[in-house]
DNA sequence: GGAGAAATTAGACGACTGGAAATTTTTAGA
DNA sequence: TCTAAAAATTTCCAGTCGTCTAATTTCTCC
C-alpha cells in the first residue's frame, strides 16, 4: 500500500501539445529518492514506476543514473542559494548577532530541505565525486565568510576560538538532526516541530545554546 | 586498487582441524560494510569477495542479509553496553558532572565506534524494522536514565529546560559528526583528532559548549 | 576404519538493475 | 500534405543480487 501505483502510464509516442513533461518534479521526486535510500538503494526503475513513466525517460532526459543524481542535486541548490544571497543581503550590525541569525537560517532551511543534509549522511563516509561535490557546492561556498566571521569574533575576544568543523557539526547535524532522521526523532518519542513557530523557537533555542556556549564571559 | 583481492579462497569442503572460521571478523566486516554504504547498498557477494570466503557461507552462519545486518549489530552491541556499564558504576557526585561525563563518554564511543551512528543515519530517514531495532536497542536505554537527570537539574533550576532529543541531536549528531562522515570532514578542510589527547580535548570541547548553554546562569 | 554429521564451496534460479536499441506517436516546418 | 525531428515507450541485453540446492571435504564418534 505504501507502494504509489503508476500514475496513468503517459502513452506511447511524443506527448501532445501542452502534455509537455515537466522535469521538476521528477528531480523533486528523485532528489527525495535519493535522500531516503542513498545513491545505491535508489532504483531509477523503482521510481519511475512510482511517477507513472518509462524507465527511459529518465535516461533519456539526463543521461544515466549518475547524472540524474548531480540534476536533481543542482535542482536543490536554487532554494540554497536563495537562502545564502538573503543572508548576504541583510548584514546585522552586530557579528554576534549576524552569526546568530546564520545558525537560526541554517535550521529552518534544513527543515524546509532536509534532503541535502539526508544524501550528506549517505555519502559522507566514503569518498566519491558525489561527495565531492555536495561538499564544494553546498558547503564550502559558505565556509570562507563564516571563518572571518569566527575570526574576527575570537580576535574581538567574544568567543573561545574553536575549530570551523566543530560549529559546523553541531549547528548541521546537532540542531539539524531531528529534520534530516525525522523517523528516528519519532522513534525517540519526540515530537517533530510542527508549527512555524515551534519551529521557530527550536532555532532559537539551538542558537541559544550554541551561543551561549562559546561566548567568552566577561568575568 | 581499492577492491581487497580475495584472501586465499578457503578450499571446498569442511575446514581442517584449526583452521575454523571465526565468525567475530566476518560481522566486523559486515557491520562496517552496512555503516559505509547502507543495507541496501551493501552486497554479500562482494563482502565474502573482498573477505575471500564464498557467498553461501554468509547464507549457511546467518540466514539471510537481513539475519546478518542484526547479528552485525549485536555483534556491536557488546562495546556499546561496557560504556553503558562503565557510566553506571562510576557515578558523580555532582549531576552536571555527570552529564558532562556523559557527554564526553559519548563522543569517545562514537569517535571509537563510529559504525553505529552511520548505520543510523543510513536508517533514520525511512521506518523499517531496522532503525526500530537501532533505536530499541542502542538509543533507547539511554533515555530514561538521562531524562531523570535532565529532570533534577532543571528542577534545581541549574539548567534550562529542553527538550531530550535536542540535546540528543546535540551530543550524538553535532559532537560526533566528524567522526561518523570522517571523508565529510576532511573534504572541509579540518583534521579529524588524530591522537587520544586532540581526541580527549574535541570531547571536552564539546561538553563545555553544551553544559555552558543550557547552563542557567546565576544573576 | 567406517558412517554420519558438520562445514564449506560451486552452481543454478528467478528477479531486478542500468543502459542501449528499436519502435511508436506527435509535432513542426517546408 | 508530406517529411524529418522530437519525445516518449517497449523491448532487449549483460550483469549482479539474494537465496536455494547439490556437491565436496573434513571431523567426530562408534
Amino acid at each position: 500500500m505504501a507502494q504509489q501505483e503508476s500514475a496513468a502510464a503517459r502513452g506511447r509516442g511524443r506527448p501532445r501539445a501542452g502534455e509537455e513533461l515537466d522535469t521538476g518534479p521528477l528531480l523533486m521526486a528523485a532528489l527525495d529518492a535519493f535522500a531516503e535510500t542513498g545513491y545505491d538503494g535508489t532504483s531509477v526503475r523503482a521510481l519511475s514506476r512510482r511517477l507513472g513513466i518509462s524507465h527511459a525517460l529518465f535516461t533519456a532526459r539526463f543521461g544515466s543514473k549518475e547524472q540524474l543524481w548531480y540534476a536533481a542535486m543542482e535542482h536543490a541548490l536554487a532554494p540554497a542559494e536563495q537562502v545564502w544571497k538573503e543572508a548576504a543581503e541583510s548584514p546585522e550590525s552586530d557579528d554576534l548577532e549576524t552569526l546568530r541569525q546564520g545558525i537560526i537560517r541554517q535550521v529552518l532551511f534544513a527543515a524546509a530541505h532536509p534532503q541535502v543534509a539526508r544524501i550528506m549522511n549517505h555519502e559522507g563516509a566514503v569518498d566519491s565525486p558525489r561527495i565531492r561535490f555536495v561538499v564544494d557546492r553546498f558547503i564550502n561556498p559558505l565556509r570562507p565568510g563564516v571563518e572571518r566571521l569566527l575570526d574576527r569574533l575570537v580576535a574581538a575576544g567574544r568567543i573561545r576560538p574553536l575549530p570551523y568543523a566543530t560549529l559546523h557539526y553541531l549547528v548541521t547535524n546537532g540542531g539539524c538532526g531531528q529534520f534530516t532522521l525525522p523517523v528516528k526523532t519519532r522513534l525517540l518519542g519526540a515530537d517533530l516541530p510542527a508549527t512555524p513557530a515551534e519551529l521557530r523557537e527550536h532555532a532559537e533555542t539551538v542558537a541559544d545554546i550554541l551561543l551561549t556556549g562559546i561566548t567568552v564571559k566577561p568575568e
